[in-house]
Formats: structure tokens, sequence, C-alpha cells
DNA sequence: TTTATCATGTAAATTGTTACATGATTTA
DNA sequence: TAAATCATGTAACAATTTACATGATAAA
């Protein structure tokens, strides 16, 4: 269970749901998501497991908070994983089973409109990463081999996704092209 | 929902759950897996929804099948998934959350085991998708473009397997080299 | 004769999504 | 004053995984 250990990832620090929920939207955004109803509960359950702990942050303004830190079984449990090694052989692209299937449409032209679209949404998230690492780059000097350990790790991953997005990019237009020199030979 | 969508579109011919399930493992590995008992209770729901039609195969050798093909109705489904544009922004890699919290393992020598194992793992997909690039180019002269739609697009899927692989590799070779680097800073 | 493959399923548990519900505070 | 954001949750449903169950045929 992957979201589990994520979010044992996340409670070195204390967070509330609510944030740990922008966590997942501003930093693991390319790799996992998860909504405010499967982060609640989960906390809830791994509390009664003992692998965080929680104390109320009353504030004079705003609501009050429920924050969560890990607890030292929760940090190793959180180590088991990492031990295990590498989960790899799960990932769902429904882009790609599209792809795969798209001569069900029998129209090239609406073939080539459907990977432009997609080459839209690859180039949005690029410049999304692109704008993140250049951000990142200026305001902090250590950026990016002599960032701690805690940043430093997050950083190789989004080398990663920039990478990937990339490939993507490159790989919509020679699709593009492929299918039109196609089309024109009939 | 996307796997009620993949398995329309292999039902343009018969297959039963057993048939989907061995192309699951062979053409769409890369990017969605499907279990037989997933597979077989939704073949059901789907003949009840009037998206596929069966019949059985009696055979004098082996048990008997069930074959399902999809209905005009299924059809019209798949092609509204297609046109509805590509589903983007679902993946969930946990291989990569793992490389996020990887500090947490407190050993620089334990992190590098970890992206050498990935390594190893993404050389081993590499070597399947080049095995089955070079069969199929070896075994129909119309490799890559002048294959028919049913095969080029699957084909186009199996070019960015390839080249997010091959990216992979790449990245975790720079991973090592950067995690060594640090390590012998201090 | 044992193991692998063919073939179809059910049951239970887990995981994830969408919709609903509430109420305070902050910004436009 | 309306809309957005902060903050926490429940309920219902949908999707997925793991375990269990059966029995035939083919290959070693």
């Amino acid at each position: 269970m992957s979201l589990k250990h994520i979010m044992l990832g996340m409670l070195r620090e204390p967070h509330s749901g609510y944030d740990m929920k922008k966590r997942f939207d501003k930093s693991l955004r390319s790799f996992w998501r998860a909504e405010l109803s499967q982060i609640y509960p989960l906390l809830q359950k791994m509390e009664k497991e003992g692998l965080v702990s929680s104390k109320a942050d009353v504030s004079a303004i705003g609501p009050t908070r429920r924050l969560y830190k890990r607890s030292a079984q929760g940090h190793k449990e959180l180590q088991s994983w990492l031990q295990d090694g590498p989960t790899v052989g799960t990932e769902k692209i429904a882009y790609l089973a599209q792809v795969f299937f798209l001569a069900n449409l029998n129209d090239d032209e609406k073939a080539i409109e459907f990977m432009q679209e997609l080459r839209e949404h690859m180039m949005e998230w690029l410049e999304t990463l692109q704008t993140a690492e250049q951000e990142w780059r200026s305001n902090d000097p250590r950026y990016p081999d002599k960032l701690p350990d805690e940043a430093f790790y997050p950083q190789l991953t989004l080398e990663l996704g920039l990478m990937k997005v990339r490939a993507n990019v490159e790989w919509c237009d020679r699709c593009i092209e492929r299918i039109r020199a196609r089309s024109n030979r009939s």
C-alpha cells in the first residue's frame, strides 16, 4: 500500500490532512495524487495502528487543525517499504491505452487531433515543471547537488519528470508526422 | 473507467477472458495490467449492459471457452472514450514516490543499491521491448509505417515505451553518480 | 507422475473516486 | 456581498488485488 507509505514519508514534519493534500498537488503530482476523502480516513486508521500520532492545533484565526506526525514505528514501516526495493510494473497510463486503440476512430484527422491535444497537455505540464525547477534554482543556492537529502531526492524525481515529459512531446510530434504520412500515402 | 474501454478495444475480434489476460500480459504490460479475477466479472457485467455479446465455444480438446465480442453499442462506447480526448494526470508511479523519500534510509550506500536495482528492472524491461520490436520487424515487412491501423497504433505505444525505459536507465545512471559524488564530498 | 498450461469463476479485502455536508475566514 | 480558500469529515460507489476453488489437458 503505497499511499500509506507516502504519507509516512511526508510526516517527518507535522502536517494536517489539508497540508498533505497541498503537498500532493504541488510536489507529487507527477507520480501520485490523493483526495482529501482518502487522506483523512487513512490518517485516522494509521493513528489506530500506531504509525502516527496527532494533536489538535487550536488557532485564534481559522478552524482548529489536527496535526499528525509519524511515530518511531511509522518510521520503521517507511524504511521497510524502501528496503524492499523498487515497486515496478504497476503503472496505469490511460492515454497510452487510448493510443493503442486509436484505430477505432476510423479517422486519421481525429487521431491527429487526439495526438495534438495530448501534446498540448504535455507542453503545459513541461512548463509547470520547468517553472518549478527555475524557481527552486534561483531561491536556493544549494540547488541541485548541495541540497540536503530531504530535498535532493525530490529533486531527482523532478529531473525524471522533465525527461519523461520532453520524451512525450517529441513522441507526439513524431506520431503526428507518421500518421500524416500514412494518410497521404493512400 | 478505462479497463472497460480497453476490453472493448480488444473485443473487435472474439476473445475469451483467458485470451484477454494473455494480451494484457503480452502487449499492454507497459501501461495497464489486469487480473483474471477482474476480467471475468467485468465481461459478465458488460454483457448485462449490452456492450458485448458472448457464445460458448465447445471444443473437443480442452474446456469450453466463452467467447466475447463487442456489440455496436460497445463500439460506440469505445469511440466516445477516444473522442473525449486523452486522459492525463492519473498515473501512479510507486518507485518514484520511493525515490522522493529515499532520504529516510539515512544511508547513501542503500540509496545507491535502490537505484541500481531500479536500473536492473529497467534494463530487463528494455530488453523485453527491444526483442518484441525486433521480432515484429523481422516477421512483418510492413513494419512499422505500412502496418494496418490496428497494428500501427500499438506500434506507436511500443516506441514510447522504448523511449521512456531508455530515459529511465540514463536517469538511474545519473542519479547513482550524483549520490556518489555527494557522498564523497563530506 | 508431477508440473505447467488451459479455462472459468467467487469471495473478501483493500484502495480509490465522487458526491455530499458543514462552517469559518479571507479576498475581490 | 459573493467567491475563494481553509479545514475536516462521512457515505456511497467503483475499481483493484489477493486468496480461494475447481477441473481438464499437455508436456517433461
